[in-house]
This record gives C-alpha cells, structure tokens and sequence, in this order.
DNA sequence: AGATTATATCTTATATTACGATATATATGA
DNA sequence: TCATATATATCGTAATATAAGATATAATCT
C-alpha cells in the first residue's frame, strides 16, 4: 500500500488518540454507531438502523427502546408513511455522541488558537474540507 | 463555541463516517480500545491496560487473555522487571485494529490518487502532519 | 525476612447483544 | 374490498461481554 495512505492513517489515528475526550459517559457500543447513522443519514427508522449495523429489526427495535429510555433520541413519524419512524437525537443524545466521536474542543481550542498562527488554522481548515468533500463524492457513489 | 472548532469537528466526524472500512471483524469494544492502548504507549502491561480503560487489573488481565486466544496480542517480559508484561500487536491485531480505526484504504487511494492533484494531496498531508504534531505537544503535556 | 508490586486464575454477577415468535397498524396491489 | 406486504413493537430465550473481589505465585524493594 502506498506510503502517502499508510502515513495518512498514521496520522488520523494518531491525532484521535490523542485529542480524543477522557473520562466518557457510559453508553453501549450499538448505541453508538446508532446515534452516528442517525446523526449522519437522512430519514432513518428502524429497518435503516437494523440495516446500518447488520441486525435483525427486532434487535434493532430494542436498541432503540433503551436509548428512548435515555433519552438520547426521540421519534418523530413520516408524513409520507405513517407506519415509519423518524428517528431524531436529543440535545443529549447530540452531546454523548459528540463525546465519543469528536476532538476535545479544549484541546483543539488551545492547538488552533494558542499554538497556531491564522496562516496555519487556515491550512488544517481548508485541508479538511476539501477531504471532507473528497469523501462525500465516494460515499456517494 | 468556536465556529472554527464547530467546523473541524463536523468535518472530522464526516470523514470517518464516511472513510471507514464497513463489514468489520467481530471484535469487542473493549477489545479494540487495548489495541489501541499498546499500539500508541510505550510500554504497555496489565497495569496500563486497566488504568487506561478504567477497569480492574483483574478484568485488565482477563480481556488481555481473551486478545492472546484471539492472538491479536502477544506477551513479552520486560528486561528490567521480569514482572512485568510487555504487550505487543500481533500482524493479525494490527489489522483488525486497523479496519476498526483507520479510513479505508482504497478508499482513499481513490480519492488522493485519483481525484486530487499533486498539490492537494500535498496539501493534506501537511495538514494533517500540522496537527499531529501539535496535537502530539498537548498529548505529551 | 517481610512488605509491596505485577500478573494470573477462579468465582460470581450484571449488562449487552441477538433473534425467533408473535402482534398491531399502515400501505399497497389485485 | 380483501389479501398481502411492510414497519415497528414486545416477549421469551440464550449467548457473550464486562466487571471485580478473593486468592495465588513470583519478582522486587526495604
């Protein structure tokens, strides 16, 4: 595999390793990937949950329960079809899964404005983003 | 917040969503976080293993038995303290911790190779490389 | 030598995860 | 209109993951 990638990768993991928030709240591994495709996908009920993380809708229909329970998503229903649940984060729901997911914004706070000068905020900005697009184009796909 | 740090976050959440390799191995969440651990410390025992995910040495030891059946990690002894377990990543624990934490690989020898110019790719890297390395300063302080 | 440290094993218990069977409500097609 | 399909919910059952106290052995330190 070509170097540029391996040196990518190294990079990507090695940047969430170590800006990655400590200390998390406790919340199951489903629950996890199941706040991410519902932060991350459009329109997605039960059958899309059960589809993204590859179990059956019961199981999927449970997940959802417990994190119902939490309070981390609420459901709202599809004005195209009434059977269909719209599944939604919570304002906490937003904040665990920020917790598990995202780079500790004090870390990143101190790294783009304490130690970086504008010319270099700019660089990472707009290095992400043209990944970020990038990325888009082959999901998509 | 930080719009700025908003917009990283946003950015950095997408690319993995959308950059991870899908149709992963079975492997416990636990699991992958010891992986992680010995693959970016130095040094890594029992010990470290429980301190850094928060457990019991106990329980430390019993999933790190459960690794070594799997042999996604193996055990070595330290030179200076024949007590202590030196843990390291099998070839076979590097690539699972991989396909559960890097971006797919094709994936983005597409989109470097493929989509990008020179200059974007280089653009990247940099980038990336930047804040790996300042991220390494607020990691190590 | 006795105390401390590093790890391993065993036992016990709870949480998480999964799915088949069944049920209800809604939507679709003949 | 009725039969069938679809979307989700609930229940019962079972396996796996996770955790830690008690206990043990070996190495290191005082």
């Amino acid at each position: 595999m070509n170097k540029d990638i391996v040196l990518l990768n190294h990079l990507w993991t090695d940047i969430y390793y170590q800006l990655r928030y400590k200390h998390q709240e406790k919340i199951t591994h489903q629950g996890i990937r199941i706040l991410q495709v519902i932060d991350k996908e459009d329109e997605v009920g039960i059958k899309e949950i059960a589809n993204a993380i590859h179990v059956s809708h019961n199981t999927a229909s449970e997940h959802i329960k417990r994190l119902l329970e939490k309070d981390y998503v609420f459901k709202t229903r599809s004005s195209k079809d009434e059977r269909k649940v719209i599944l939604r984060l919570s304002e906490l729901g937003i904040d665990v899964l920020h917790r598990h997911s995202s780079l500790d914004e004090e870390k990143l706070k101190h790294i783009l404005f304490e130690q970086m000068s504008d010319e270099e905020r700019k660089l990472i900005l707009e290095a992400f983003t043209l990944l970020k697009e990038r990325a888009s184009d082959v999901h998509n796909s």
